[in-house]
RNA sequence: GCGGAUGUGGCGGAACUGGCAGACGCACCAGACUCAAAAUCUGGCGGUAGUGAUAUCGUGUGGGUUCGAGUCCCACCAUCCGCACCA
């Protein structure tokens, strides 16, 4: 052995022993655990060491399972289909199999950099057709359960990307992908039908071990919210209005009603005189972007020449069009009550429209309002419900306009339906064949799948088709019912249609058969932790919960949830940016390892910061790591020959040490993991010292502790400790608690407050004894004063409070 | 606008149920070793006053509860993130 800490030597050597004897291994005595990343896409400019930050996390969890006695499932895989990919394809002029296939050779090979304990037999790969052959199957089974459906209707419109993008990836207006606005198109699209989840998708995100954030981003999402729907008949017409409300308790002060622009029917409502008026508005509407719209707080709006029938008084009230009013919430029209709405309170004041005040906040008086009031308090001004408390009201009058006929109580959801096509050339063909006397068909399942075909020109057009439509000796076919000519849906599957469910795929990836069967499915899944970035909040994780739902459903898997506990790391930052090539800020990992070696990356990756925070990434720390570890070296170096007797002292660090540690490992805090080792190796070195040297258990449990974090120089060391087998195989120190009972302990002594002192007490004193030595130890510090109160906290702290 | 998170030395950050604020590390300063440097080791390192023991202020701001508050309560400020006319 070295007296030196050669760690390019000792990463080498223990890299290529692992790959001989792998660590993990299979095993069905022990019981599982499933540690998932969020696999990567393999971009062209590789991995920086924020990728490094969740990869390094999830695999010290695994090792530290492994050392547990658990057989550990830690796989990796590509999500290589999608515009990056494609995008990155077209830039270099590299045809997207051959830049991804490149790039997964790249990425693959730095991911060899950061040794963690993946099982590269179960690599999957979203473009390999033996997997999105499942991706397909799973389509069709949506399509005979009558969740993928076909829908024109106007949809979002990425100009840059040049398709069509789902509301998850358009949120806020623009696109997620590329930033540019989002325009509206009118096209026909295959749809998903997620919203048939709703309910399940919100219930169950109570049971999910996920960070408060996570989950409320999710139910935000769905958007649940209850109310009623109620009537309103048009005056002079047999015809009425329907809207949602979800304040049923304000029906009295409903003053006007506003349809949206795009109002199914609207032009049966509009009255003649005001018929070019209305037509005009709506065209402008029409033009305006969705950023704009959402965006102009300014109202606008313009009168229909109708009125309806407000059912609770009889009074009859205009109808207006205005586009902050949405089509496709609720019913597309909305009861007006701007005493307790601000935005119609803006209409109101806008047009001049009557204020009615229905709602009084509890000990005020009623006098003309400034602006709406939307909270609680006594309903007034409404016939025979004045007196109600108004949150109560709200509950009961749907019951009660459903006794009488004029609506009915429901539920509306911000959650719509997922536009599941796209445009582009670099994705899972959708497997469908459209006929002309069969509509559309599902291809055949033993055809499946549809394999992508090899194209001239992969680049995406503006016409709001997909390349593939241009290939048609590949879209021209034959119906697989009729056999008459029919041609194949051309639009491919969105990004994330094969990571909705290659969590799945990872259990048994070589399956021909089925997706996964249904044993190895048992064996492994769920997902015991999912580590990845907040970024897929409502894109990846919804999508992925609604696929596994529906699997289950269908009897194709045999748990709800797929990630039972779900880690977010914190982004890292280079001087305050996200890293990016165009920015010139990325920090390559592979400098840092040659430099420093991996052991000391991986430990300063999680050093940093805590995990789930973001921070800016500084090279000049990795020093202290790196110094802790050449430290220990030379500690286990100078000690493991002439081990000595272990004093208490020892026995109570070394067993503070274990149960530190495992605490804050359990609890994902790694970066005081860390200062964790640094502090009690310390504190053993200074014993050391002092005894001559540190005993053989002590010594063992200190690489033990250190493996998962720093596997090389841990295995290292640990054979140097004089053990045959790997670290790996030699069990989770336990804490011994009698050793951690301590005969004495250090408290402050505080005079009225403040801090005037420590002693030494024992442990078994009596409050009494204590407070008499406190006294001692302050002496004169207490002459002429007047003790009034003795405050003693066993264990830590004597007040004395004085005059 | 609504919702959430965060705010502690020069810097990254510790502090479990209220109980010695600043652990651990970086940077910096001094000393040892060296012809010298690097590396390493030892010590120091929040502000102010004092030679010093010590005193005093100090966890975004202002109040409050408490013997005692970074931690609990109220109000506010700043930064970041999410949602954004969802009736």
């Amino acid at each position: 052995m070295n007296s030196h800490y050669e760690f390019t030597e000792i990463e080498k050597k223990w890299r290529a022993e692992w790959e001989k004897n792998p660590i993990n291994v299979e095993d069905d005595k022990k019981p599982k655990f499933y540690c998932l990343d969020m696999f990567p896409y393999p971009s062209g400019t590789g991995l920086h060491v924020g990728h490094w930050r969740g990869y390094v996390l999830s695999d010290v969890v695994s090792r530290y399972k492994v050392l547990q006695g658990f057989q550990v499932l830690h796989p990796m895989g590509w999500d290589a289909f999608g515009l990056p990919a494609e995008n990155f394809a077209i830039k270099n002029n590299i045809h997207p199999r051959i830049s991804t296939a490149d790039n997964i050779t790249n990425v693959k090979r730095q991911l060899h950099e950061i040794s963690a304990i993946y099982d590269w037999d179960k690599e999957v790969d979203t473009t390999d057709p033996g997997y999105y052959k499942w991706t397909q199957w799973i389509f069709v089974q949506m399509f005979k359960k009558g969740l993928a459906y076909e829908k024109q209707m106007p949809l979002n419109w990425c100009p840059s990307c040049k398709c069509v993008l789902a509301n998850e990836e358009a949120a806020g207006g623009t696109c997620e992908r590329c930033g540019a606005t989002v325009t509206k198109r009118n096209l026909r699209q295959w749809m998903l039908k997620i919203t048939a989840y709703a309910d399940r998708l919100l219930e169950d995100l109570q049971q999910l071990d996920w960070s408060e954030k996570v989950k409320k981003m999710q139910s935000d999402w769905i958007g649940k919210s209850y109310g009623a729907e109620v009537d309103f008949k048009i005056s002079g017409s047999d015809n009425k209005i329907s809207v949602f409300t979800t304040r049923p308790d304000t029906l009295h002060g409903c003053t006007f009603m506003v349809l949206a622009p795009e109002y199914k029917g609207l032009d049966e409502i509009v009255t003649p005189e005001c018929k070019e008026a209305v037509n005009q508005y709506c065209f402008d509407a029409s033009t305006k972007s969705s950023v704009d719209r959402m965006t102009d707080k300014e109202k606008t709006g313009v009168f229909t020449g109708a009125y309806c029938v407000n059912p609770v008084n009889g009074k009859e009230i205009p109808v207006w069009v205005a586009d902050y009013v949405l089509a496709d919430y609720g019913t597309g029209a909305v009861m007006c009550v701007p005493a307790h709405d601000e935005r119609d309170f803006d209409f109101a004041t806008k047009f001049n429209l009557p204020i009615v005040q229905v709602i009084l906040p509890e000990g005020t008086e009623e006098k003309p309002l400034t602006e709406a009031y939307a909270g609680d308090g006594v309903i007034i001004n409404s016939g025979e419900w004045n007196g109600m408390k108004a949150f109560e009201a709200k509950k009961k009058v749907p019951h009660m306009m459903e006794e009488q006929g004029l609506g009915k109580k429901t539920v509306n959801y911000k959650l719509r339906d997922w536009v599941f096509s796209r445009q582009r050339y670099w994705g899972e063909p959708i497997p469908i064949i459209h006929c002309d006397h069969c509509g559309a068909v599902p291809v055949p399942e033993d055809q499946l799948p549809v394999l992508l075909p090899e194209v001239e020109s992969y680049k995406p057009t503006d016409t709001g088709e997909s390349p593939l439509a241009q290939i048609d000796e590949w879209v021209n076919t034959t119906c697989p019912v009729c056999g008459r000519p029919a041609k194949r849906e051309t639009n491919t599957m969105p990004q994330w249609a094969g990571s909705s469910w290659y969590f799945l795929r990872y259990v048994d990836n070589h399956n021909d058969k089925e997706l996964a069967s249904m044993d190895a499915l048992k064996k492994w899944a769920p997902v015991d932790l999912y580590v990845g970035g907040i970024e897929h909040a409502v894109l990846h994780l919804l999508y992925a919960r609604f696929y596994t739902k529906f699997l289950y459903d269908i009897g194709a898997v045999p748990f709800e949830e797929p990630f039972q506990k779900l880690f977010n790391q914190g982004m890292i930052t280079k001087n305050g940016g996200k890293m990016s090539k165009s920015l010139g800020n990325v920090v390559s990992p592979d400098e840092l390892v040659e430099k420093y070696g991996c052991d000391s990356l991986r430990m300063y990756e999680l050093f940093v910061g805590p995990p789930e925070m973001d921070c800016d990434w500084d090279d000049s720390g990795i020093d202290g790591v790196f110094r802790f570890l050449n430290r220990t070296w030379k500690m286990i170096y100078s000690y493991k020959d002439a081990p000595v007797q272990a004093s208490k002292d020892e026995e109570f660090i070394c067993n503070k040490l274990i149960s530190d540690i495992t605490s804050r490992l359990e609890a994902l805090t790694m970066n005081t993991v860390v200062s964790g080792f640094m502090e009690y190796s310390n504190k053993l070195n200074d014993i050391a010292k002092k005894q001559g040297g540190l005993s053989k258990e002590t010594l063992d449990t200190i690489v033990i502790l250190l493996a998962p974090f720093v596997p090389h120089i841990s295995e290292e060391l640990w054979k140097e400790l004089g053990h045959t087998d790997s670290v790996f195989a030699a069990g989770w120190p336990q804490v011994d608690e009698s050793k951690l009972v301590q005969d004495t302990i250090e408290i402050a002594i505080q005079v009225s407050g403040k801090l005037r002192g420590t002693m030494e007490i024992s442990t078994s004193a009596a409050k009494d004894a204590v407070l008499a030595q406190a006294k001692e130890v302050l002496g004169n510090r207490l002459e002429g004063k007047e003790i009034v109160k003795e405050i003693y906290v066993p264990g830590r702290i004597v007040n004395l409070i004085v005059k």
